[in-house]
DNA sequence: AATGAATGAGCATTCATTCAT
DNA sequence: GATGAATGAATGCTCATTCAT
């Protein structure tokens, strides 16, 4: 039960899935694997296995290319800028995976279990943004709610790069400003509504 | 009777949609709408023609309610904030319909066709937020990844909001500030530097 | 969903089931039955359930057999050796059937409510022999043992019969005085067994 | 080594097949018998051999179980009753073996020699209650319709007994009671009449 | 236009058996 | 001999679609 068929299993489900959606049939995935039909099962018992499995095998793998190598010191702003430019970049490098990330966290198949082992393994990527939140309009909001929207950003982000991979550096650079624009104070005095006082507070 | 029945289908599909999965079956949607299995076949002739009209009609539906009644003139950004409110109590009033949006979306079941009609659809909802754009980080991106990073903050904050009703003020307040900050031009000089330029470059 | 091709399925499930056995694929009894694979699961939603009704089916065949018409009137062992033989005649008319019946009990697809309703279905039958319990080796017994047994002589001497078809008179003939004295008073004053002298109370 | 492992599978067999029918994976088998799944192949070339030979291997069991030790000399009908009790206290140590014996029995895997195996296999506990044909209503019937009929009543008492093992005592007794009615001439002058009169001509 | 049974291709999963180590 | 992963045919069941009524 080598740890490469496994691997291969979960990089053809990626195929497969960006291609077909969720209902690409694990035949087709085996084969794509170089596999026998019966053999997926023997690496997981349900196809739900496999999908938990795959979802945390691409957030584990976008999280490392967030963190991986060690984002230099400096303000936080530019750290955060390197670690998005990196996660855009994952993502462009193959939107399989961005594809196949959205369509499983958007079915019913992901366990509690799963979902919090890719929160967790997505911690030191969210950091970087998550750090921002005291002062912006998330001050006073769930820190999840940071989180969802920055994944959102880049999600937007990455999108807009598959269209158009030429232009990686605008779009990158754009979302990146965007973003953080999102996220930090805005600075203008006239912002007069209710939730931004909070927010300053 | 033909239309109101077309239409007690695409409410039956939005349930049973949002419950089940794209997988929902045919069977169970008709059953839901209180018709026979085959009829259905008569208002779409295939599951995907539903799927695309279904589209259309949560985007119609989720277009007239930002964008009716009218809203008053003033500033660009308080007209915004309003539509942003009206979005996202719009998704808030049925969380269902931004489900099956997103998951139809995801979908490969959309024609090109529908994907331009639903765009056309929301294009009075959009305005409100695209005028904002000569200025801030989307300056030189095309129209569309403006408008997909709003779509994003919206269903992240409608997302938010579907968590914790009783937050409504609270989480959509958060998101228009984030969203406006996100798309608009900060205060701060120096966000007027690197990235736009290179943007530019 | 008409009710001739219930019956059809549950003829052709008894014919396939006697020769392959429960492992009999529903696909073979669907095409037995000249109906398509998916339609058998119109009428029984899983196997189990065909098992299930195909089960009661038989037993109420067999029931009707017996009883039906009625037996005339006269001293019980001359009403029981004529259920008996009627009992035998169902068996060797369509050896297949008592097969089936077997292989369902023996198996664990049985639901506790059919089987009651199976019993049910027999008590008419059953009470040919139940009736002379007061006066045998069963007279302190269960009366479900004594059916069990008088049930057991029957099956046995059905594949007799089944052997050897034209020994259809001898065979049953001898199976009834069996059970006959299996089940009724030995009247051998040397019987000196606990049970015999409960039984002779 | 080899027969000890061979002798844990037929056992581990016994178990699975009782509790999941003779549906039980092969590899259930084996594991349940601390075994690897490929080693079973090693002693039973295929299913259906593992099959023929637990069969063989319980009604050896079965036959040594009532024949030793020895019964001490009597008159044949105290002889029959101690094979009968040894018969039914054999069922009632393991309920499992009588299951598993009437499981493969009733499918289509036995061959004709295992089958001719077995029976030569119980010769001896059947021998105590064939040497009563030349009286009963089995006088003019084949040997083994005697003997069925025997095997039937003790698998009727032993399941009875199954049911309340407390009452080990009382069905036995009375199931004895009831074979030797069944195959013995009963008293009753006027049980001489009709049948056998008929399955003599 | 409505009904709902019939169809059959398609799918996840199981399992006896093989075979490289 | 022992192991246990690999195989692929087989199976129960689902579901979009058709069609006779």
């Amino acid at each position: 039960m080598s740890d490469q068929r496994r691997t291969a299993l979960l990089e053809a489900a990626t195929r497969a899935i960006a291609r077909d959606g969720l209902a690409a049939p694990t035949a087709s995935i085996a084969t794509e694997a170089g596999v026998s039909a019966g053999s997926l099962f023997n690496y997981f018992p349900t196809k739900t296995t496999l999908l938990n499995a795959l979802y945390l095998h691409l957030k584990r793998d976008l999280a490392a290319a967030v963190v991986e190598p060690p984002i230099p010191p400096g303000p936080l702003r530019e750290r955060a800028r390197e670690g998005w430019r990196r996660w855009i970049r994952w993502g462009a490098a193959d939107p399989d995976k961005q594809r196949v990330l959205m369509l499983i966290e958007a079915s019913h198949e992901l366990t509690a279990q799963t979902r919090e082992d890719g929160i967790e393994a997505m911690q030191g990527a969210d950091s970087l943004f998550a750090e921002a939140q005291p002062a912006g309009p998330f001050a006073d909001q769930p820190l999840e709610f940071l989180v969802a929207t920055v994944a959102a950003m880049a999600a937007t982000t990455m999108e807009a790069v598959a269209h158009e991979p030429a232009e990686f550096e605008s779009r990158s650079n754009a979302g990146f400003t965007a973003t953080w624009g999102a996220i930090g104070t805005s600075g203008r005095p006239s912002d007069t509504g209710t939730d931004e006082r909070r927010n300053q507070s």
